[in-house]
DNA sequence: CGTCTTTGACCAGCGC
DNA sequence: GCGCTGGTCAAAGACG
């Protein structure tokens, strides 16, 4: 569409190019002609480029201003709290309170705070004029993705610090190789070994079903079958048959310690177009890889030694997206059923949408939930992402799901669906978008914590749509959101909150899955 | 008969 | 070097 019209606009130059070459040799027009295509395409894309640039210009002005807003009335509102708080509170629930914080987060981990704050001191500087909360909430992307380091850095010690309650499932989960990543990884620039580390990048679902495999609309042919160690449950290994050459791969194993949970883990991204129904799967995936690739690509070997906090999104909405790439497990503090990934190689991310029963996370932390009902949480470290969804979310990619009804999830309503789907479409496109992750977020964000309206998040994602949204904003942004409504059905006011530095825009980098591959046929 | 699953064998990486 | 483990292959069987 818009090439046609671009073409008008260009036409008298293109006529006056032709005409000239008319005078030269046919195989000279020929040429013209092939570049005037060529800056046809090029205007139209700019154009593209340019629209919606603009468009998400003004999504970040809209969400700045209802930042604003929020931020003086969530401020009201803690303050209010802590007053309260400060009276009734003993100093061991306060320091529980404070990690909860911390572990709100992006770039301070509570396991970590001074590294942290020594790597991310570019972060405090825009975030200074916050001070307090803010520091606390203020999420530091600046080098968090930088590749590396961490991988260099084995932190064995913290390894398994965290996964005493799953540790089976994180083994099942996750079957990496750090000395394999560290070879990959270090040698950024070897596009054979881009490929390579691209193949590890997964996506790990976690979901109530109880049948064999999760209904993700992909057909899918059993290639192998072993038993995990420590998993008395065996793993299954499926390849996709929709495409004969598709290296898409996807493991599916039973949580040990919840038969009803199906880990599946998907492997690569699919080269070929597929149904609506495994859209949205396939994006993320393919987003997966996408953020890996452009993180190896944007690493700098020189940069490698900052180890990065891991970053999680969690919202009481169903939205815990942790990313995390070094060795260092991901913290997620009070997540402590999310699956995050023993595998330190393997960038990893986990879709959580089992359903939490009465101990949900945040009534487990009753301020987290009092003061960040909704809360972006990001942090990052090198080794595994992971995104938790569940609440009012959850739900499963299986259409005959609903039909189990022992299980302890909610009906999947049309509401929850299309709440899903655009969660998942959000969260893809943040993986997606990793070069520009600081900007893409912000387009992430407005779905969650805006409307839904529809605003720039489309259905179906394609990896590729990048937006390219350069807008530069200031050191550092807090989005700070109240939801309408809460899920629970118990009216409580849902804040979102998350803030990061938009302190460099990058340029997005053009994922190198095909995006188009996954328009509908 | 074609497709899919099962299952033992094989290979590679990793730790000791 | 050896054993363990994860991942894959491929032959055989099952199924529609």
């Amino acid at each position: 569409m818009e090439a046609s019209l671009e073409k008008s606009d260009i036409a008298p130059a293109e006529e006056q190019m032709v005409m000239k070459s008319n005078g030269d040799e046919e195989g000279l027009v020929l040429e013209t002609s092939k570049e005037k295509d060529q800056l046809r395409s090029a205007k139209a894309e700019i154009d593209k480029v340019r629209e919606e640039n603009e468009r998400l210009k003004q999504l970040l002005s809209k969400i700045a201003k209802d930042y604003q807003s929020l931020k003086k009335r969530f401020c009201e509102v803690v303050q209010e709290e802590e007053e309260k708080k400060s009276t009734k509170i003993t100093p061991s629930t306060r320091e529980n309170e404070e990690s909860e914080l911390v572990s709100l987060s992006l770039g301070r981990s509570s396991s970590e705070p001074k590294k942290e704050e020594e790597k991310s001191s570019n972060i405090d500087d825009g975030n200074e004029h916050n001070e307090g909360w803010n520091k606390v909430f203020s999420l530091g992307l600046d080098s968090k993705f930088e590749l590396d380091s961490s991988v260099t850095k084995k932190n064995p010690s913290s390894e398994h610090g965290f996964d005493d309650e799953e540790p089976k499932e994180e083994e099942a989960t996750e079957t990496c190789r750090p000395s394999k990543m560290l070879r990959t990884t270090i040698s950024a620039d070897d596009e054979v070994l881009q490929q390579t580390q691209t193949k590890k990048a997964r996506v790990s679902v976690r979901t109530r079903c109880d049948t064999p495999t999760m209904n993700d609309g992909c057909q899918w042919r059993k290639y192998g079958q072993k038993m995990a160690k420590g998993n008395p449950c065996p793993r299954a290994y499926y390849r996709c048959t929709v495409s004969p050459t598709c290296p898409v791969r996807k493991q599916v194993q039973r949580c040990p310690k919840d038969m009803s949970i199906l880990i599946t883990t998907y492997e690569g991204a699919h080269n070929h177009p597929l149904p609506p129904s495994a859209t949205a799967m396939a994006s993320t995936t393919s987003a997966a890889l996408s953020m890996l690739q452009s993180r190896s690509s944007s690493s700098q070997p020189g940069l490698g030694t900052s180890v990065s906090a891991p970053v999680s999104i969690s919202t009481t909405n169903g939205l815990n997206f942790t990313l995390s790439q070094n060795n260092a497990r991901p913290q997620q503090f009070y997540f402590p059923n999310s699956s995050t990934s023993t595998s330190n190689s393997h960038p990893t991310i986990t879709l959580d949408l089992t359903a939490p029963t009465s101990d949900s996370h945040f009534n487990r932390f009753p301020y987290a939930s009092r003061y960040s009902p909704t809360c972006l949480n990001f942090s990052s470290s090198s080794s595994s992402t992971s995104l938790e969804l569940n609440s009012a979310l959850q739900t499963s990619w299986n259409p005959g799901y609903s039909t189990y009804g022992t299980l302890p999830h909610r009906q999947t309503s049309a509401t929850s669906q299309q709440c899903l789907t655009e969660t998942i479409a959000a969260a893809t496109k943040v993986i997606a978008l990793d070069p520009s992750f600081r900007s893409a977020l912000a387009a992430a964000i407005t779905t969650f914590v805006g409307n839904n309206e529809g605003n720039g998040i489309r259905d179906n994602p394609g990896v590729g749509e990048h937006s390219g949204l350069n807008t530069k904003m200031g050191d550092s942004l807090t989005f700070n959101t109240i939801y309408p409504s809460s899920h629970d059905g118990i009216g409580r006011a849902q804040g979102s909150l998350v803030s990061f530095p938009f302190s460099a825009s990058k340029s997005s980098s053009g994922s190198p899955v095909n995006s188009r591959d996954y328009n509908k046929r």
